[in-house]
DNA sequence: GCAAATGTTGGATGCCCATCAAACTGACTT
DNA sequence: AAGTCAGTTTGATGGGCATCCAACATTTGC
């Protein structure tokens, strides 16, 4: 297991964080990781209508700004919020952007799809996986 | 006195308020008004270290998405943060953005002519002329 | 070793946007 | 009426960015 680069808390700027989450490709993905907690890129990224290396560009922005961090575990990537960095550093600011996000969901392009499903957010199957994934690298 | 078109209160996106306020020069057009309170074109844009036409789509951008109010009187065009609408939007979001810019500074760029200055925020000649303003259009 | 799975990287493309300069509009002043 | 002030609009320009496709790297499994 090992961490790939990212700014220090100090070193996160408040631009940078919001440019990073004035996206709506990246504001659907910060809003799964706070559901999830944990999720590598495929499921982070799972019919969000863009391609696999569109959404592996906006990982990329993400931990760039400070906002998520990556850990590599054997061929996986599990991304997660950096939410107590945030926190420390931008109080309540990520609170606020996910409440705001949760009561104004933006539709992911695939979800047009099925224009009957239920619910829009589906990362359940991803549970199991991860709680595996964590036992033993 | 007459108010320019903004969107209504159901209609800002957070998007669009995120991306909005993730321009630097416009986050410190932000800053000021929340200061000062009401400021007119002019004196808000001072010392930005944009051209007064940069400054003029600024206003427009955060205006459109819903950030700020303007209101004509006379000649001068008064713009204010619409806190109480955004507040019941997106509840905590402005402030935490405010709380967040402020104990970040971003220097405008003409503050380099003057190294040594005391104070980088420097409104109130402009409080005595709004007072002014306001009691007879 | 070979193949599959998981992401990333490197063009290529097209769009949006921040910026400036100049011309313009609307309102007040003289 | 002419001039001035405050701000906007209209190109023009340059840079950045979101997106896709194809090729690549790395790890795992047979």
């Amino acid at each position: 297991m090992r961490l790939l680069p990212h700014p220090a808390t100090a070193d996160i700027e408040l631009t940078e964080v919001l440019r990073a989450l004035a996206d709506p490709v990246r504001l659907e993905i910060v809003v799964r990781l706070s559901v999830a907690g944990e999720l590598n890129c495929t499921v982070a990224g799972d019919d969000l209508g863009v391609h696999k290396s569109t959404a592996s560009h906006h990982y990329r922005t993400l931990r760039e700004a400070g906002v998520l961090l990556t850990k590599q575990m054997g061929r996986l990537k599990y991304m997660s919020l950096r939410r107590d960095d945030l926190e420390s550093r931008f109080p309540g600011l990520l609170d606020s952007i996910l409440a705001a996000a949760l009561t104004q969901p933006s539709a992911p392009a695939a979800t047009q799809d099925q224009p009957d499903a239920p619910a829009r957010l589906d990362l359940d199957p991803a549970g199991a996986a991860r709680a595996d994934a964590h036992a033993q690298p």
